[in-house]
DNA sequence: CTGAAAGCGCTTACAG
DNA sequence: CTGAAAGCGCTTACAG
């Protein structure tokens, strides 16, 4: 109450209303022109006259009119508003993820719509329908494991939104999609231990039913063999992605005595942090002993000592691609492949720290 | 072109005109009303005979019909659309408000606009009247740093948009909030080290232009105080908040020889992690010889070995609040407490693992 | 308890 | 090159 305005003052005065957001309408009187002239010039739209384009301008910025998003929609075939599905329980990817989206999203005008979803739920298809009807968006974003279920994709497909995946592992063809080489990047890894000398690898494959688990033991397998090792089974673990498994993973491998691998390939970082976790606390030194690498460079890669060897994802630039496949789809002429064909591949980065050395 | 309906056969199929979403004169015609009856079973307004009702819904459901938002938006005083405003360098922060916010307005049947700001921009006013006046929001929520920032402020109120700040340390009293008590966490946490026996306690400060910062170290000075104990400058470390500062305060504290103190207070977790990791390179094993703790229960606190005894942030919690702040605010009462007085606090957590011992 | 009319702020299709 | 009319799918007054 001593103040020059206090809340309880403000809070009395008469609620402005609304304050005055000027319209179309306001535009063209000011302008002396008709409403459909002001939409041409704001939507760059040709055949205008260059002196009536200018005086409309002039208007516009005088009165700070900005053409309301909702009456666009609503009239017209576009809502300017783009979703993006995720059940991930990555912060960093999702949060990654909605950055590249956001980022293209905003070079056009777009909004983004953030729909977590239950991947569980047994009535996810209904709850993606319900979306899609209660709000007209332009175009979806699937990222894994939502990608890869049918009832979502079908749920979709029923609405008529154009939708991109990132990622997927199954369906091949069915949309267009962004996605990087993990069998390569595994390939990579793999040959990047065996020319610092490393013979005996273990790996540590991932949850079984990610499409990418696969892929990466593929690759994994497929340089072992070409430098002539085949890997010993018992330096094969199945984990579940997670830190506990890693954990798991370690105990297995460490705990019995036995020979040790002078290399650990996690197919995830969280299964790293694991297995470094279990050694620290068996007193197996990382990278003396062995070495470890991960694979998806999360933020936890810099956080745990030694920073983590691992493979980075362009989990931003595949959003970012994934968006602007969706956005730059109308452009595509005859000649083009079809944007169901559409596929995007980005280059992965192999990043060096220090939880490996040369034996 | 083998398969039951190859991609290519897709393409040629004529694109489902925009597959026949049902209107309130399809509900309407079919319930036999007009449409302002159906809007108000829709809406769960009264003023309709319970016969009434159930025919519109049995219709709504055979149809299908979901009320269209952007109309909705347009006719009417709502958009059912909420803005969250965020510029924070934290995936795991960014993305459990996120999921508080929506939650809260999963209930209400209001939708999330994610738009990340940059708080550096020297324009972000504009930049936000800008997106207000796009859509038009029904509520904003603004989180740190953008929560104190006065031009962020002032745009928002010249919109007109009502919003809830999430752990403000500014302009106390200028709108409504949410936030849990900094001060009381540190000098708990502080209390719980001098509980196992630590006097010797360091502490690393925060960034200092986090207003959070400032009331961690005050918390921990409390305690200290309490305890009859005063703080040695030498062990007091003024950090950023940052891995790096961590290691930095690490080196500066393990690297000299001299006293090492018996606990270590980092306020927030990163640098923790950077202690930490330094700690490991020089040999100083934790929690035998130094114990170390940090705040906010990041998910690297259980990644790091050993695990981080911390301060959980009720971080979903908050963000779940704030929304339903605003998605509440039109049922206050005249005796209530205005909206822009309105405040909620909420409950911390100390989160006790590995990374303490008692001496 | 129910409905006919007007209008939200735009775009579409059409006319000139 | 420009504009008058209709309409997107709802809600808001208002009338009965």
């Amino acid at each position: 109450m001593t103040q020059s305005k206090t809340t309880a003052e403000r809070v009395k005065e008469p609620i402005p209303a609304a304050p005055a957001v000027s319209t179309i309408n306001d535009v063209a009187r000011l302008a002396g022109v008709s409403i459909k002239t002001v939409s041409r010039v704001m939507n760059n739209e040709p055949n205008v006259r260059e002196e009536t384009r200018t005086k409309v301008k002039d208007a516009a910025n005088l009165l700070k009119y900005r053409p309301n998003l909702l009456a666009r929609s609503l009239a017209g075939a576009r809502s300017f508003l783009v979703g993006l599905l995720y059940d991930n329980p990555s912060s960093s990817y999702v949060i990654d993820m909605q950055a590249g989206v956001i980022a293209r999203c905003r070079e056009s005008g777009y909004h983004v719509l953030s729909e977590p979803q239950d991947s569980l739920a047994p009535d996810i298809g209904r709850a993606i329908a319900s979306l899609l009807a209660t709000i007209r968006l332009d175009g979806v974003i699937l990222t894994p494991p939502l990608c890869d279920m049918a009832v979502v994709l079908d749920a979709v497909e029923a609405a008529g939104v154009p939708y991109v995946r990132v990622s997927p592992s199954l369906f091949p063809g069915r949309s267009a999609l962004v996605e990087m080489d993990d069998t390569l990047a595994a390939y990579e890894m793999t040959k990047h231990l065996l020319g610092l000398g490393h013979k005996d690898i273990g790996f540590l494959r991932g949850h079984p039913e990610h499409g990418s688990s696969h892929r990466r033991y593929d690759g994994f397998l497929k340089a072992m063999r070409e430098g002539g090792l085949e890997p010993r089974p018992a330096w094969i673990k199945q984990g579940q992605n997670s830190f506990a498994s890693g954990l798991e993973a370690g105990k297995a491998l460490f705990g019995r005595g036995g020979d040790l691998p002078s290399a650990i390939f996690a197919s995830n970082d969280e299964m790293a942090f694991g297995v470094m976790a279990y050694a620290q606390q068996a007193g197996v030194r990382i990278p003396d002993e062995v070495s470890v690498v991960g694979f998806d460079d999360t933020p936890g890669s810099m956080v745990i000592w030694p920073h983590l060897t691992t493979i980075r994802q362009p989990v931003t630039d595949l959003a970012y691609a994934a968006a602007d496949m969706l956005l730059s789809r109308a452009h595509v002429d005859d000649d083009a492949p079809s944007f169901t064909d559409a596929r995007r591949e980005l280059p992965f980065e192999l990043v060096a720290r220090d939880s490996v050395r040369a034996v």
